[in-house]
DNA sequence: GACACAGATGACAGCGCTGTCAATGCGCAA
DNA sequence: TTGCGCATTGACAGCGCTGTCATCTGTGTC
């Protein structure tokens, strides 16, 4: 019925431990073998049952994806992640295994080892915010799992891709100062996010280099929701001295902007520039169309897994990779009134 | 190191057959001996080994979720539906794997050959449109593998979710026509999609029940995007006789509607009432908030994984479940003017 | 009291691979 | 020519479970 490794081996008249080793592209088969060996697998169709690598080999060929479904609602930014994480472990012949694990809770770690216990992943991708998550880091050193992240804080010791939002953040506020904008808020995102602190950071480095001081009124915490992103720019819109344009942390906060200045009787841009950072498909959706930071979600989670696969299988050469983002400038920026 | 079945045979003074009994379900295990074994299992804190089981029982613990990537642009819908799915499969200690399979392509069926042959999936979830495709049913029939579907075309032999879309279609456009709207246009999708037959013959129900004859211009094929939305939109607006109220068979294509509306300095809506249908985050991101129906996708992806893993588990009490539906009234509609 | 029978339990082999280690063959130096 | 070392290959056991089948026990029947 089924082929077997055996069967192979038959067909191509070497032991089974042979045709094992080809499989795993192991050292020490010479090449007449190796190819001999390779034709007899296309020839058989010759599909290795996993359970069986599994068990005898004592590793999983399953690579976990972990993200937190507390902060992130229904994110079309972690679907467009997982979607290249599935890409990269699909040809590489891995499975893949979505992992939701609240950060907030004191289960985390313990939910962490069940993951472990339950599936054995060979190795891990991380997602924003659980990059940088202290204990779960050390547990996964001590277990011995490799993990790539997507977007780590701290980039040193560690794999993965990365982006550079303070430079992003700051190319986003420049883009509004250029337009001859002075009173520019920010609405942040949830502190303990890495990229919450980065796009902060972008957007005081922009706005001191250009000569402004802080004015602490104008920097409202969000929390990276659209809800989050009305409440802040309701807030802001009820200053003595409203900000001409509000540049939101992600894009979901953005559209709560954008929906508060509607609610406020505030046209876009006329009245008000607002300006987003990711670019999911909701930017271009909006009314005005948002103007906001590209990222290569999908690309980037395609790399973190890539760089972790080739851990997984015994490459040395994994690294933490730049990837590059844009300013999409459409209709919600324009020069102040 | 790892505690193994045996070990929990020998703390039960059992064989391991016997533990094996438990762990499964099986029948013909005295209660007193199950319970000893369960305390064992507790107190050692067993877990079972994914591949040993799957190589000696000739089962995988897989479930995998096929969905099309090519007519669902990183839907939000889909993500829902996959947090349901993975989280009835966690509750049964299944694993849950994502599968894209384009529909358009001919080697639909080898890749679903490709999947079995290298992961054997005990079961699949189906997700629209690949509910209905005649030829993947076929194949999964001939493998012997159990599937359910969420909201399939046709119920009969079949397990699964389900929801009266044609009801839920017609309770919008009947909320329309009570706000006294006449020429109300509908934007249908994708053809070989069930959902859009079922909207579009919700539509036609109501306008029939309501004694007004069809008007062929008032309906526009579009493809379930946004961008077809918008063009769709163009089009209707373009009439002698424009329709004072659009209902889209999805949100992305009702987003499209209000952004084309916008761009033809229509007011939403005092000059055009809109309606969805979904109910995802973006609906009630839009200024004005969407209209829409809300139909339960997390549930009804868990709902859905829970009916297959019943097949699974071996109970024969698995059906094709009916799923409530709601008319979320917004702000996009409005009386006719 | 003898027998049949169903429920409860265990012995044992084996699922399809890989790790370990031994065996083989070959080139090259002395 | 002999011997040594390295590259190549294979024999064999075993990973941690479950299927099959045998065995044992207690109960009901006549």
């Amino acid at each position: 019925m089924r082929v077997r490794l055996e069967d192979v081996a038959r067909a191509a008249s070497v032991s089974p431990k042979t045709v094992s080793r080809v499989l795993n592209d192991e050292a020490n088969v010479s090449d007449a073998t190796r190819q001999r060996v390779r034709a007899a697998m296309e020839a058989m169709d010759y599909r290795p049952l996993p359970s069986a690598r599994s068990l005898a080999g004592n590793r999983s060929f399953l690579v976990a994806m972990l993200y937190d479904n507390n902060d992130n609602p229904a994110s079309t930014y972690l679907a467009e992640i997982q979607d290249g994480v599935l890409e990269a472990c699909d040809s590489h012949r891995y499975s893949m295994m979505m992992r939701p694990l609240r950060m907030r809770g004191d289960d985390f770690v313990r939910r962490l080892d069940a993951l472990i216990a339950d599936h054995h992943p060979d190795g891990v991708v991380l997602t924003p915010p659980i990059t940088d998550y202290a204990p779960l880091l050390k547990r996964l050193r001590e277990r011995g799992i490799p993990y790539a992240s997507v977007s780590p804080m701290s980039r040193a010791d560690n794999i993965g891709v990365h982006m550079d939002e303070q430079l992003a953040s700051r190319t986003m506020v420049e883009h509004l100062l250029a337009l001859g904008h002075r009173r520019i808020a920010h609405v942040s995102g949830i502190s303990d996010h890495g990229a919450s602190g980065w796009r902060l950071a972008g957007y005081r480095e922009a706005m001191a280099a250009a000569g402004l001081a802080e004015d602490p009124a104008l920097v409202v915490q969000g929390a990276f929701t659209f809800a989050s992103g009305v409440a802040a720019a309701r807030q802001l819109f009820a200053l003595k001295q409203r900000p001409t344009a509000v540049f939101a942390a992600n894009d979901d906060m953005a559209s709560g902007v954008m929906w508060a200045a509607h609610e406020a009787g505030l046209r876009v841009p006329q009245d008000l520039s607002v300006g987003g950072f990711d670019d999911i498909p909701l930017a271009s959706q909006l009314w005005p169309a948002l103007t906001t930071i590209r990222q290569p979600s999908r690309e980037m989670g395609r790399m973190a897994a890539l760089q972790l696969l080739e851990v997984l299988r015994g490459r040395g050469d994994a690294q933490m990779m730049q990837m590059p983002f844009s300013l999409e400038v459409r209709d919600s920026t324009a020069p102040v009134a």
